[in-house]
DNA sequence: TCCCGCCCGGAGAGCGCTCTCAGAAACCGG
DNA sequence: CCGGTTTCTGAGAGCGCTCTCCGGGCGGGA
């Protein structure tokens, strides 16, 4: 029923529009995108007839023509799985969402698992639908930011690159959180609570998070013993044997700077079943402030805060910068500060 | 440099591919769109050429014509807190891209925080360029389902549908977990364990999952005492504020189903300061699985498992079908199945 | 060998829009 | 009141693709 009158064949195109209002396309054309230079009159007519048949601009026939597509891809290679345990995921969409809203831009979501998951992409952003791409979480081999740059579409990526030659590279943009100085006001923290002996958990060191973190750690620690650093992967079972690792090696810790807040939860578990107070014995500290877990570890998590969601706005605020302009050299990247969140745990 | 050669102007186009093959742009075209009635060698001839081209259609060029866009939006409404705190989002995502990637269709994502937002995904819709509609998580006020059905675009809600009349709607396809299998089987296994007052923590009673789980925990308690009812909100403070009434209320009691995890870890906090041991003297089951929570409370808990991911390659797939097959009646809701996970908290 | 039917390939229209180009209308000063 | 500008408007081409015809070629039956 309602199908018929709105459905199937029935929008209402630029023809009609113009026809109703008793203009031409290319007015009614114009109209629709602005009325620059058009008289009122005719422009308010236009706008009559646009209400009145509910016209709405088919977006293919638009881009057929000004081969612009008003669409970003976001492509995230998901084995990462802190992406999908970690609320990282939905709070840098939600970012990026607002603010491709603002623009009236639409958000093309690609997520990669496999081989296979890559070239289909790869095909996809071939195909020119997307006019920039926001690219997060790679690892060395994903093909994506290769096939990208030579496609020539702008993209702007999510967390330092770590392949070689990344940071030198001319036109490459990314936005990161302060994970070094995350790192190093943690560290600094246990100091001021006078800690000697702080030990680490730190991530997987083949992504630039991980390493950035335990660099910031190696900052004020410079001639740390290496036995006070074990080599977590951002879970909780991560966590739990890094914890173990350092307890026996080295258990006069006083102190433990934990790269993610999963694997703190982790850590503190295997504290306490060993019988060590937090922070009372071993002052604890995490990294990303996770609602969800460090206002729910006990005692509750001193911890790293990021700012996700601010880090997916500025992204597509940068994107959409080069889009606008192509002629201008790449915006230089963005380091979003981190700080600190005192709660119980250190 | 590479821009030059591939981006800008240069994509290669079905003439420019025929012309390469020496063929008309009519047989181009059936050889690219699978090829019928072409003969071999033609064929070759014209596959040939797309490769040496590196062809890839315009896909703004095809939908013109076919009206067909080969996407799909998923509309996920924001207020809906849990979808942000919770994996859920994230799962959800992976199993409809997942689906999506081997039926070759792409995913824009459409997230709702306020009436402009509504606004503007229905002006969105309207535009034609997608084939179908995931819709999530709607709470009663959300504008978008009417829009839908009344654009004719065809949809698959996720999660029962709480409007009036919605049930009996004819072609309405929702997809949903087994909230109230899911209560009874929580109950069921505090019964079996011997608990006699078992109390219940609900979600926010607009939303039809609360009520459906509430319904199941009602369905083996039926003359159960209201005040061993208490009305949470999704939230860890909601899980707090209702055991500490439960308690207030009722202290005697000896076992309590909540309907969230997220909500159990707080309500287990609160037994805890109380002095209660879990399960010894109070029993908990939790509702969602999640593991970032489940697994990590202490004691650990036991909770009633819902396939996320399953659901989305669910909607997925009933969408596709609808949109492969506009003719066929609506295919027939779809609940899935929830289980029982024992951990130690009951 | 001829004719009919079938299959394959090509020509061309047209999807809905933008944008250039040129002509019409309005406006100014002289 | 007229010519020269300047401002508006309309005609029409064309973006890249699909799909409907239609004609040509080939095979088989008479």
């Amino acid at each position: 029923m309602t199908e018929s009158e709105a459905g199937a064949g029935g929008r209402p195109t630029l023809e009609s529009v113009a026809e109703l209002a008793g203009v031409s396309r290319a007015t009614a054309s114009r109209v629709v995108n602005g009325g620059a230079g058009v008289r009122a009159a005719l422009r308010e007519k236009v706008e009559r007839a646009v209400a009145e048949l509910g016209y709405v601009p088919n977006l293919a026939a638009r881009t057929l023509v000004t081969r612009r597509n008003r669409a970003i891809a976001v492509v995230i290679a998901e084995p990462e799985a802190r992406f999908f345990s970690d609320p990282f995921f939905a709070q840098h969409l939600r970012g990026i969402s607002r603010e491709l809203a603002a623009a009236d831009n639409q958000m093309v979501l690609l997520l990669a698992e496999d081989e296979r998951d890559h070239e289909r992409i790869g095909r996809y952003l071939s195909g020119g639908h997307v006019d920039g791409v926001l690219l997060f979480s790679l690892h060395r081999s994903d093909p994506t930011p290769e096939t990208v740059h030579r496609l020539g579409l702008p993209f702007v990526i999510g967390g330092r690159p770590g392949w070689p030659g990344a940071e030198s590279a001319r036109d490459l943009v990314y936005v990161d959180n302060d994970n070094r100085g995350g790192a190093r006001l943690a560290v600094q923290h246990l100091r001021s609570i006078g800690r000697e002996r702080i030990a680490t958990i730190t991530g997987p060191l083949d992504q630039t998070s991980s390493v950035d973190r335990l660099d910031g750690y190696r900052d004020l620690l410079p001639d740390g013993d290496e036995d006070l650093i074990a080599v977590g992967d951002f879970t909780a079972d991560g966590g739990i044997r890094g914890m173990s690792e350092l307890l026996s090696r080295r258990p006069d810790l006083d102190a433990v700077f934990v790269a993610s807040d999963v694997m703190a939860s982790g850590a503190i578990r295997v504290l306490r079943a060993a019988g060590r107070r937090v922070p009372e014995d071993v002052a604890v500290v995490g990294f990303d402030d996770v609602e969800s877990i460090a206002a729910w570890t006990e005692p509750r998590l001193t911890t790293i805060r990021q700012e996700i969601e601010e880090m997916g706005r500025l992204m597509t605020r940068l994107l959409l910068r080069r889009l606008n302009d192509p002629g201008a050299s790449a915006p230089s990247s963005v380091i979003i500060p981190t700080h600190l969140v005192v709660r119980e745990s250190a």
